[in-house]
RNA sequence: GCCCCGAUAGCCCAAUGGCAGAGGCAGAGGACUUAAAAUCCUCCCAGUGUGGGUUCGACCCCCACUCGGGGCACCA
């Protein structure tokens, strides 16, 4: 180490290293001693996967919530600002498999680098809260989370046709296939019919969805968009039509039951159930099942393709259309999917556009029943699917749209041949993993008693040991293979019985991680209720949009069931979000393979953590990408040296009475701290730090030709601008506050009180326009009235000039700022 | 195909219907210096993607379009 007296310029090397042990020993971000009498806040970022040390990623998001976590604390607050490690999962398997060992290892050597980083990188967390998915301590209540929706039907098995990772070997939830592809891998996603395990999040669709009014104008549009699209609810109804040689009527969903005297054929999903039973015994079969297996053989890829032919099998078989008792053809096709709505639909090409396209590539008749001024879709191959009046629709005949919807629905309510449903997108969320690293499903399997819990006495349920465990992906989970483990006795008979041997999905591990770090050391409770109603709601949740669906929505649908359980008083776990962008490189996000890869703990080394921190958060507004070739982190070297060599010239001494400092100054310094602590309250902390810029600028010059070094104001100005640059310098600001006189730690020295009457200034500067031109500039007291400053206006012989002695139509004044004179 | 977001100086970005420029990067010049670096000072540069509209007044609101980014995508 370096001595002070060598460093007349700042050195961030020498002024890390001294602070950090100083920091250790004063832990200012301690959060929640039971008296502490400040207001609370919590203040959330996502917590990493523990992949390797620190990125630029890491870099930009925990600068971004650390100024909003330094921020609350220097207005006043008792913040809470902890951290932790999504620590099951993948990565650490592979990385296990590749080195033939333990995924512990590999899991806890990464988080014990990514901890020192991230003290070195002076993150404010609450080092006390801290704990890891991967602890049975915590997995712990993952079971005990699972078995609770188990009581309730929450959690269940079904037989289904699942995404399967033919890579990963293991089954994927939707929300991991992403355009037909495995998100993790980018492998093609096939179907296999299996028995997994589900949360049923489809029960809380309307909530999830009728909920987000609260998080309207505090959650970004955009992930309150993406939500609503993903879960996809829609109107329409239900309506049953009657199959020639069937005894029970098969039921259609549609969106458009206006247009029912349209259909003029249905169409069945190829691979549902119902159409293998109509397809039986009709001289269509053979084809049938040819066509069905020509479908599964086709990847998702291939049936995502909305620009393909249409394809499908005339299944020989009829259906009367309830409202004309028309005979329907019924055909078989992959354009209708088996698992939404009923897997059958009525087709009316002339206002579906799917259905037209079939319908021409079959040669099936087409039926206009909704005059929309368009042309006849049979010629031109467009449905028409705006509003209209209706017309061959018997009773409808005349009405528009809507009051067709609400007439048909009637009537088919009244004659019990429909009603109004809903459908959605959403499905059920598949929890079960054919992979060794998470947590173990807590349920034994018993052939008497069936599905069993694991009691609540016996968990954790550890992971067995990997040692001995073939962890290599081979379809099933690797826990099968632990044969002391997987054989146990029924916890209900005592009978010999199997434990089941899926793991759980990641995503449970971080639907509710947020609920524990207020007691996160408890070992009988997943979390307490007096800590809960104390810190949660999060007041503020920081992380990247990737999370936008997944993470997000299941951690919504956590919090809902955990308050219908009555363990939680909210709805709504995340009050405030803001989706930080993401750090690229030449325009494109970084990568080895495209060699623009740039190293997080090189940029320290040459710039230092302040610098970094600096340009992270100063590049822009915080949801937009950080182009690192644009930003310029020497600059940000620069900027820091001038605000601390602020601090070696005040001579002032600490407490001197700022009231006698210069006024100009002072109104600067005030006027700064008032519109940086508005801008980092809506997010603008780019704008908050150029305000910093300009009062160290204001400042420098205040010295130099103004008052002078000994100015009470140039003290108040630069203890200010420590104060402001604590939030993103720590390192630069806590140096600042020593050489003013000050003692350690500048984060909780408090944000100054702003005076108001220092905001106001003494003249300002008005415009004169005539029809909108300025043509003049006068100088007004702040205070004047619109009747005082129009009158000033006309006055003024400029204006008298340029009006010539015409008379204004009209003026318009807006005190202090401008007067237009319209003619 | 549908939905959302964006477009301001050479570059990154400010400007919540009222003077287009706060801040930074890059660039130019000067002061200091034997010189350079560092530092300090000064300067340069656009009329807001295009076309209409509303308004006394539009970067800001509305309509249409172009380009860029993102999301969803055979969901009946």
């Amino acid at each position: 180490m370096t001595t002070p007296q060598e460093h007349q310029a700042y050195d961030f090397a020498y002024v890390q290293e001294k602070w950090l042990p100083i920091w250790d020993e004063i832990e200012p971000f301690k959060s929640g001693r039971p008296d502490d009498p400040r207001p609370k806040k919590y203040v959330l970022d996502m917590f990493p996967y523990p992949s390797g040390d620190l990125h630029m990623g890491h870099a930009e998001a925990y600068a971004l919530g650390d100024v909003i976590a330094r921020y609350w604390i220097q207005k006043g607050f008792n913040v809470m600002h902890p951290i932790g490690w999504d620590a099951f999962g993948l990565p650490a398997e592979n990385a296990a498999i590749k080195r033939n060992e333990d995924p512990r290892i590999w899991t806890y050597e990464n988080i014990a680098t990514q901890k020192a980083s991230m003290r070195r990188y002076a993150c404010s967390f609450d080092w006390d809260r801290v704990f890891n998915t991967c602890d049975p301590e915590y997995y712990k209540w993952n079971q005990w989370l699972f078995i609770e929706l188990h009581k309730r039907g929450l959690a269940y098995r079904k037989d289904s046709a699942v995404n399967w990772c033919p890579s990963c070997q293991t089954v994927l939830a939707n929300e991991q296939v992403v355009a037909g592809l495995c998100e993790r891998c980018d492998t093609a996603v096939t179907k296999k019919k299996l028995n997994q395990w589900y949360f049923k999040i489809t029960d809380y669709a309307d909530r999830l969805l009728d909920d987000m009014k609260e998080l309207e104008g505090h959650w970004p549009d955009k992930v309150l968009t993406m939500q609503r699209n993903w879960i996809g609810r829609s109107q329409g109804a239900n309506v049953n039509f009657m199959i020639e040689g069937r005894h029970a009527p098969v039921t259609i969903y549609t969106t458009r039951p206006d247009t029912l005297h349209g259909a003029t054929f249905m169409v069945v999903a190829v691979d549902s159930e119902l159409a293998a039973e109509l397809a039986a015994g009709t001289a269509a079969e053979e084809k049938f099942k040819k066509y069905r297996d020509s479908v599964k053989a086709a990847s998702d890829i291939d049936r995502l393709a909305t620009d393909r032919p249409k394809s499908g099998i005339f299944l020989e078989r009829y259906a009367i259309n309830p409202v004309n008792g028309e005979k329907l053809q019924i055909w078989a096709s992959d354009y209708v999917l088996a698992d939404y709505g009923t897997g059958a639909i009525m087709a009316v090409p002339a206002h579906d556009q799917r259905d037209l396209d079939f319908a021409r590539a079959m040669k099936l008749p087409v039926r206009v029943v909704v005059e929309t001024g368009d042309e006849d879709p049979s010629e031109t191959g467009i449905a028409t699917t705006g509003d209209g009046k209706l017309v061959n629709s018997g009773s409808l005949n005349g009405l528009n749209k809507v009051d067709a919807i609400a007439a048909i629905n009637k009537e088919l309510e009244a004659s019990g041949l429909g009603k109004s449903a809903r459908n959605y997108r959403l499905r059920d969320w598949l929890v079960s993993r054919q992979r060794y690293w998470g947590t173990p499903i807590p349920i034994v399997h018993c052939d008497k008693c069936g599905e069993v819990a694991v009691p609540a006495d016996q968990l954790p349920l550890q992971l067995p040991d990997a040692k001995g465990l073939d962890l290599k992906p081979k379809g099933q989970s690797p826990l099968a293979a632990a044969t002391e483990w997987v054989n146990t006795k029924c916890p209900t008979c005592g009978a010999a019985a199997l434990r089941d041997t899926d793991t759980m999905d990641t995503f449970v591990d971080s639907s509710w991680y947020f609920l524990r770090y207020p007691s996160s050391k408890n070992s009988t409770e997943p979390f307490l209720r007096a800590d809960i109603d104390t810190w949660l709601p999060v007041d503020q949740y920081v992380g990247g949009v990737t999370h936008a669906i997944l993470h997000l929505l299941y951690s919504r649908f956590f919090t809902k069931v955990l308050h219908d359980i009555g363990l939680l008083g909210f709805t709504e776990p995340f009050t405030r979000l803001l989706n930080q962008g993401m750090v690229v490189m030449d325009g494109s996000a970084m990568s080895k393979s495209r060699g623009n890869l740039v190293r997080l703990s090189d940029e320290l080394e040459n710039h230092g953590v302040d610098a970094i921190r600096l340009s992270m958060v100063f590049s822009g507004p915080p949801e937009d990408d950080v182009d690192w070739s644009d930003v310029s982190p020497s600059g940000s070297v620069k900027f820091l040296s001038r605000a601390w060599r602020l601090s070696g010239d005040v001579t002032s001494k600490p407490g001197v009475a700022f009231a006698n400092g210069e006024i100009s100054l002072r109104k600067a310094t005030h006027k700064a701290l008032h519109d940086a602590a508005f801008a980092v309250e809506s997010f603008r902390f780019n704008v908050a730090i150029a305000r910093v810029m300009e009062l160290v600028n204001a400042t420098r010059k205040a010295i130099d030709s103004g008052p002078g070094s000994a100015d009470p104001a140039v003290r108040e100005a630069v203890e200010a601008i420590a104060i402001m640059l604590s939030l993103v310098a720590p390192f630069t600001a806590e140096e600042m506050w020593e050489r003013l006189g000050h003692k350690p730690a500048i984060a909780t020295a408090g944000w100054p009180v702003v005076d108001e009457k220092l905001l106001v200034a003494d003249a300002v500067e008005a415009v004169i326009q005539i029809n909108g031109k300025i043509i003049e500039r006068i100088e007004v007291t702040p205070t004047i009235s619109d009747a005082e400053i129009e009158a000033l206006a006309l006055a003024n012989p400029t204006v008298a000039a340029a009006l010539n002695g015409a008379t204004p139509k009209k003026v318009i004044a807006r005190a202090p700022k401008l007067v237009n004179i319209v003619l």
